[in-house]
DNA sequence: ACCTGAACACCGTTCAAGT
DNA sequence: ACCTGAACACCGTTCAAGT
């Protein structure tokens, strides 16, 4: 599914794409995390063989395997999410970091949309048998949101707007609240839910945009 | 520091307890959790060093590494967890609050049971069909677990600790987080969950305890 | 600059063998 | 029943060597 957007987002680039061993790397990458196997894990070798390049030229290209997955999701997301704003400064920091942690919320839709998004993470993750494979694949998923905000956190911060010695811990406490929304978007909902989720959320945020 | 809790916990045992295999690797493992080091990892054969047993060995009493992980960490919440009353001026209104949160939470439980519980929850609410029977039926339930934390919030509103005509929405807003960290507890935790889990409360706490 | 593949130090799990 | 430690199949990273 998204290894053509992948594909498009380079289109200016040298010449023969297949030549390009960068490119490659990243259309595997890009595919193996898009696979419908929601326990798929990004091995180094598993990259390269599907790529068709040495363990050695992968490294040559992400010296490490997070900068390879950094860079995957980031051209998964550039594609599906719509850039936030978090750096227009003529909005107020508030409410740009709602904005932009909506975006994150609007991944897992609303009613029906959200309901089968719940089941799903939770059929893969809670009721599937425990293995180890299965934790990493899932730990890398959640490292990735939590980054995402680590990142408009400190963007915000760079502004001014909190410590900065205060982001790591603000980001997982974030993370924790988008969790406790989408699932109760998934959850029957009251008639007041879309006030109350608001308000809930620029609680969180006020809470973070403090010293 | 929680290495004694484990002891004290078990104290009714057999013999001698640096005799217990069992034992001791329970506690090298609480120990290589609750370290300072954050980035401190549960692995095999780090535990088994500390524990001054042999691979095989922790395997036969821990079959696998979540199975030692989730032992570990219930071994912690059930010395973290003692409930402190409401009312027990003697306390900061913080810690009360954060006690409190804690009886709602390990209602839920940990690991295996946190699991079967979230499960049953989303078989019950999310993927049954969505008749207006089950949704009162779940709103009630809601509703139960925010009026329990209104009611903590109107008592320490009574002491001056927030104001009363906030009680509602922070209610909800500590629902949601709720929520969240029970998510959490029932999908593949991080070797840092215990710290994270307890940041993130604290976080939330503190928002709710502002002017 | 780009690529190769062996080597290294890890990981969790399995298992024949001991007591 | 409890324990041992080697072995296995992985993992991410490093690096001398090629082109």
């Amino acid at each position: 599914v998204y290894r053509y957007a992948v594909l498009v987002q380079n289109e200016g680039m040298p010449t023969d794409v297949m030549r390009n061993a960068r490119q490659r790397i990243l259309i595997a990458a890009v595919e193996i995390l898009s696979d419908d196997n929601a326990a798929s894990r990004l091995s180094v070798r598993a990259v390269a063989t599907r790529a068709n390049v040495s363990v050695g030229s992968l490294r040559h290209h992400f010296p490490t395997q997070r900068m390879l997955r950094d860079a995957a999701l980031q051209a998964i997301y550039d594609v599906v999410v719509p850039a936030a704003p978090i750096d227009d400064t003529s909005i107020p920091a508030h409410d740009r970091l709602v904005a932009s942690l909506r975006t994150i919320l609007d991944t897992g839709g609303h009613a029906s949309r959200a309901r089968a998004s719940i089941a799903s993470i939770v059929e893969s993750f809670v009721i599937a048998e425990q293995t180890e494979e299965l934790r990493e694949a899932y730990l890398a998923i959640v490292d990735e949101g939590v980054r995402r905000i680590e990142g408009w956190l400190t963007a915000l911060a760079g502004q001014g707007e909190l410590p900065l010695e205060h982001v790591a811990d603000r980001a997982q406490f974030l993370d924790t609240v988008l969790n406790g929304i989408t699932l109760q978007r998934a959850l029957p909902v009251a008639d007041d839910a879309v006030r109350v989720e608001e308000r809930t959320l620029r609680l969180a945020v006020d809470a973070t945009l403090r010293p």
